[in-house]
DNA sequence: AGCACA
């Protein structure tokens, strides 16, 4: 307590500052506009927008305090009030007397993001959900998960910023599709700031952080910390022995799933080399076989208990082969190898009908970061949930290198999404996924983020 | 509709 007091002020009548403070601003207000309003009196030389909770607010900064008196007295007189996109904008002389650009974070790209998870029950996002979405943008290297007075966060790094950008800005704003939800989880919308982060510090594989660099991390057991929910899940799963092939099994397969639906769905985690269906007692199951081990663990993890069609139906059950090299002799709907370079030619031939799809190696994340990554999301966690089918070329990704995926099957349940449904700019508030079938419908889909 | 991530 000092002798402030001599100064009293209302407590909203601020002296004089060639900074002004704006409130009441349309969503989104741009810089622009904020110019276009200032313009009049004198020159704007700084913004700041989107300020506040609401990103509602603003300041303006004029080159002289006359300027900013001016714009002040005009609009305290003025029967018309300051307004931007024909909504009233509120004016006051700021408490500061420049604008301070606080770019420590959020602004300044970098290889790691903060996500913010909006939602009711966001924290039931699995890890294995986020890792899903982001990886449709490169590799994600490591994860990492808490939960902070603003909710619950997340930390995703990417090999560089360029592609932690291109994920920003692909995915802040958005939701993450319904049916890789829980059922009691609500839309949870992402808000994704850059953080200063370079590396992350991942001691542990557990519910709540992943390092995907490093297979051989310890998994944590008991190590978990306090806030303790139902723990033990995949963690315990992981501790198999790791292989680079895959061992499927395939319950309740009501409709066929051939080799070319098993390698469509499995190269979305990276190149798949060989397949080799087979029956075993009653049952169907396939070998997946990567190139490493590392892809193999990826793809389990995204798919496992996930369903190839909706409904329930051809669900998916994986666990690590002790095979590290099948042996395909020959290519038919039971075998494939597609390491050998004109299998693809043969696959095309002996298939057509199906799917006229490229066949490729060419598909995974890894061989084409940017927008192969979109493929995860194409089995993606129906079977979670029991809802949408894997259908491939969602979030922007062009349809031509994006063929039909092989939905086009007796189940009518789904059908490849109209050329149309998902253009590549999307609109605002969703990734874009296909939402045909009848559990996600559209007003859940798409919420509206503007106003 | 009220001051800038604490």
């Amino acid at each position: 307590m000092s002798s402030v007091s001599s100064q009293t002020q209302f407590r909203y009548a601020q002296p004089p500052s060639k900074v002004l403070h704006l409130r009441n601003l349309p969503w989104e207000c741009t810089e622009e506009e904020l110019i276009e309003l200032g313009k009049p009196f004198g020159k704007v030389i700084n913004t700041k927008c989107n300020v506040g909770a609401n990103r509602n607010q603003a300041f303006i900064e004029f080159a002289d305090l006359n300027q900013a008196i001016a714009m002040i007295s005009y609009y305290a007189s003025s029967s018309e009030p300051a307004q931007v996109r024909g909504k009233t904008v509120y004016l006051q002389y700021s408490n500061r007397q420049e604008i301070v650009h606080n770019k420590t974070t959020g602004d300044v790209a970098g290889n790691v993001l903060l996500v913010t998870i909006e939602g009711v029950g966001a924290r039931d996002v699995s890890i294995d959900v986020l890792h899903l979405v982001f990886s449709a943008f490169g590799f994600v290297h490591k994860i990492a998960t808490f939960e902070k007075t603003a909710g619950f966060q997340v930390l995703v790094q990417f090999s560089d910023s360029e592609t932690a950008s291109a994920a920003k800005e692909a995915l802040d704003g958005r939701s993450i599709p319904r049916y890789l939800l829980p059922e009691h989880v609500s839309t949870c919308t992402l808000r994704i700031t850059f953080s200063g982060h370079t590396d992350l510090t991942v001691k542990f594989q557990s519910h709540r952080s992943r390092d995907y660099t490093n297979p051989n991390l310890p998994v944590a057991s008991s190590a978990m910390d306090g806030s303790g929910q139902f723990i033990a899940g995949f963690d315990a799963k992981k501790q198999e022995p790791e292989s680079n092939v895959l061992l499927a099994s395939i319950e309740n397969m009501q409709y066929p799933v051939t080799v070319d639906v098993l390698h469509m769905v499995f190269s979305t985690f990276g190149p798949v080399q060989k397949i080799a269906m087979f029956e075993k007692n009653g049952g169907f199951q396939a070998l997946i076989q990567y190139p490493d081990v590392q892809t193999a663990v990826v793809a389990k993890e995204a798919l496992e208990g996930h369903c190839i069609y909706d409904g329930g139906f051809c669900k998916l059950h994986l666990s690590y082969s002790r095979h590290t090299d099948l042996s395909v002799k020959v290519n038919n709907d039971r075998s494939r190898d597609y390491t050998i370079p004109d299998t693809s030619i043969g696959m095309l031939n002996t298939q057509p009908s199906i799917l006229g799809q490229q066949p490729g190696p060419m598909m995974g994340p890894a061989a084409v970061p940017h927008y192969g990554g979109a493929h995860p999301f194409a089995l993606a966690g129906n079977g979670i949930m029991g809802g949408v089918p894997a259908v491939p070329g969602y979030a922007g990704v062009s349809h031509q290198t994006m063929p039909p995926m092989s939905m086009q099957l007796p189940n009518n349940t789904y059908m490849p999404p109209p050329p149309g449904a998902m253009p590549p700019a999307m609109g605002p508030g969703m990734m874009q996924f296909p939402s045909q079938s009848g559990q996600q419908p559209p007003g859940t889909a798409m919420p509206s983020y503007r106003q």
